[in-house]
RNA sequence: GCGCUUGUAGCUCAGUGGAUAGAGUAUUGGCCUCCGAAGCCAAGGGUCGCUGGUUCGAUUCCAGCCAAGCGCGCCA
């Protein structure tokens, strides 16, 4: 409907272009003018032609207004300002977004930008470590809402977790789960600074114990065999204690490392669904290994040319794709590194055949991007599929004071604990109130106690009003499809008819630039609209035609305040 | 040092090659006998970091500088 009036609007411009400056190929443009005295549209046509055309710019206006063929929606155009065009549009025209919001009800809005087409986001992907702290948060809020606006803009979205399964990090969490139950157990084994400090790690330990008792217990000694001390260097000490750790226990380590695993993965997705954030594939890093997936990448990097061995390590050749420095993928101990098996679980995203395949990272891992992408061309395959979108870290601010956010330290707030705090809508929509790459500082204190200010409850208040409203009308919604809408001439509501009618058009700006904010900036704007409608103007007034198209409007702006909150996965409450 | 990102109202942040740069919050003053006051209306508050360049026009694009965050491992 709007989409044909813009391109009917471009259509009459094109053709007054014609008749002014035959020949000319502009790609004209069409916005919507931030003050209601400079007409529904504008285009600055006139002042891109004043050059080529060397003419004063409100003289090529004037032009192209005499010549611009008559339209049944248009009212009038005029030339203002430098040498714009203004095009005022009837009131039947401005109220036909309306029309098409009652038509198409919750379809209002969908795209088919995407096209069917096969898309992939991967998002969160936390190592299953401990807890999802707070930004882990943003990058779910921000991976969830992206995925339902893609979908919505019609792409077949596939959202993914990368299960980091298969490193140290994992090792390092056995590790520690087993001293905490060596602690329980009274064995001296002093806890090393660098390991998971978390209370979550004896409460495994603990639940080790009831389940398998003494199973797993050896001397202080022998666990401390050795294994070099703390100093110089800790990193090594931990390395020392986990080969005691596997030798000691034998495939009772591998249990310990499943249990924990497996704990710690449940946790992650309880409270991501809870956050209203699902996955359908959590792909397992180790199946890469197991596949031997990884084995067969590097194997085929090496087979093009693109390895080679230095210090006893096979090194990717980056620098060649752009990289400032090469890469190892296999250690000289053997083992493949991180990167190795994320090449392979990259191949292994473009072999299942993805249009395109979008990577959420933490910002962190920005100098990360090129040797992925080196690595994508290496095995000729097309970059151009490959795109990361990076979510700058939330800081966090607790009475002023910045706080840590390490999970190894264990001193970070959980997710589950914001959630609890301030409630899941205000938490996804905080999340997703500013863009991607802008840096979050996210005040606690302000989140937690003031979050009655959260901008999440202007709109869901809106929400409530609206459906207060209907409730008291007490009549059949369906009704209001038919209403006769040209009795709605106020300004402010031929006001909220053209903001509905941006809705589309922020649907597929926010699925194009990866921008799932400008979906809750809009909502906040939808409101701010009608709350100063329905302050202004009375809904349920005497004039049975009036107050069914003002009905009409409302369940209309109800409609897309819906949908706008269901794609951020906000409750649309009907009342609070 | 190099790279990426950021710099807009007191604070937190949107936005744009175009007309008078916006919102929330904070401050001040108004609006409920009437559909929900978690709301509305109004006022004050700005060198869009600085300097150049491109352009009819730059807060927006480009370069340099200043400042902040992050990254620069045979960690993941």
């Amino acid at each position: 409907m709007i989409a044909d009036l813009k391109t009917h609007l471009l259509d009459l411009l094109r053709r007054a272009l014609a008749g002014v400056a035959p020949g000319q190929q502009l790609a004209i443009t069409l916005e919507r003018p931030k003050q209601a005295s400079h007409g529904d549209f504008a285009t600055n046509l006139a002042l891109q032609l004043a050059k080529p055309l060397r003419m004063n710019p409100r003289e090529v206006a004037q032009r192209l207004v005499s010549e611009l063929p008559p339209s049944p929606w248009v009212a009038k155009a005029e030339v203002a300002g430098a040498g714009f065009i203004n095009l005022f549009l009837n009131n039947a025209a401005r109220l036909q977004p309306l029309g098409a919001v009652l038509e198409r009800g919750e379809h209002y809005g969908r795209s088919r930008l995407g096209a069917g087409k096969k898309i992939q986001v991967e998002f969160v992907s936390a190592n299953p470590t401990g807890p999802l702290h707070v930004g882990h948060g943003r990058g779910a809020a921000y991976g969830a809402s992206l995925s339902c606006v893609l979908a919505f803009a019609g792409f077949d979205v596939h959202r993914e977790y990368y299960v980091n399964d298969a490193g140290r990090q994992m090792d390092i969490l056995a590790l520690s789960t087993w001293l905490r139950y060596l602690e329980l157990h009274e064995v001296a084994v002093p806890f090393p600074p660098n390991a998971y400090q978390g209370a979550y790690v004896t409460e495994m330990a603990h639940q080790i114990r009831v389940a398998h008792g003494p199973r797993y217990l050896h001397e202080a000694e022998v666990v401390l065999a050795g294994v070099p001390g703390l100093e110089p260097d800790k990193e090594a000490h931990l390395d020392g204690l986990i080969t005691n750790a596997k030798e000691l226990l034998g495939d009772d380590f591998a249990y310990i490392h499943a249990h924990v695993l497996s704990e710690q993965l449940a946790d992650c997705r309880d409270d991501l669904s809870e956050f209203g954030v699902h996955f359908e594939h959590w792909f397992s890093e180790r199946s890469l290994y197991d596949t031997g997936l990884v084995e067969r990448t590097v194997a085929q990097l090496e087979k093009h040319g693109h390895i080679y061995t230095q210090d006893g390590a096979k090194w990717f050749r980056s620098t060649s794709f752009g990289d400032e420095k090469d890469r190892v993928v296999q250690r000289e101990n053997g083992l493949y590194t991180y990167f190795a098996s994320d090449i392979a679980y990259h191949l292994n995203k473009f072999e299942r055949g993805f249009d395109r395949v979008i990577d959420i990272w933490g910002a962190d891992h920005h100098g990360y991007i090129p040797r992925v992408k080196g690595a994508i061309q290496a095995l000729g395959l097309d970059t151009a599929k490959l795109e990361v979108a990076l979510v700058q870290f939330a800081v966090l601010y607790r009475s002023g004071q910045k706080t840590s956010m390490s999970t190894r330290s264990g001193e970070f707030v959980t997710l589950r604990e914001l959630r609890h705090e301030v409630g899941n809508d205000a938490a996804r929509f905080f999340y997703v109130l500013r863009k991607s790459d802008q840096h979050l500082d996210f005040d606690l204190d302000l989140a937690k106690s003031q979050s009655n200010e959260n901008p999440v409850y202007y709109i869901q208040y809106a929400h409530a009003r609206l459906c207060s409203v209907l409730a008291q009308w007490n009549g059949e919604e369906d009704d209001l499809l038919a209403a006769e809408l040209s009795v709605l001439t106020g300004e402010r509501e031929l006001a909220l008819c053209a903001r509905l009618a941006e809705f589309p058009e922020v649907i597929e700006g926010a699925a194009r630039d990866y921008a799932p904010h400008t979906v809750a900036f809009y909502l906040k704007d939808l409101a701010a609209d009608f709350h100063s409608y329905y302050n202004a103007e009375r809904i349920l007034v005497e004039d049975p035609d009036l107050r069914l198209a003002r009905l009409a409007l409302a369940l209309a702006v109800r409609q897309v305040i819906q949908t706008g909150l269901r794609l951020l996965g906000v409750s649309a409450p009907h009342s609070m």
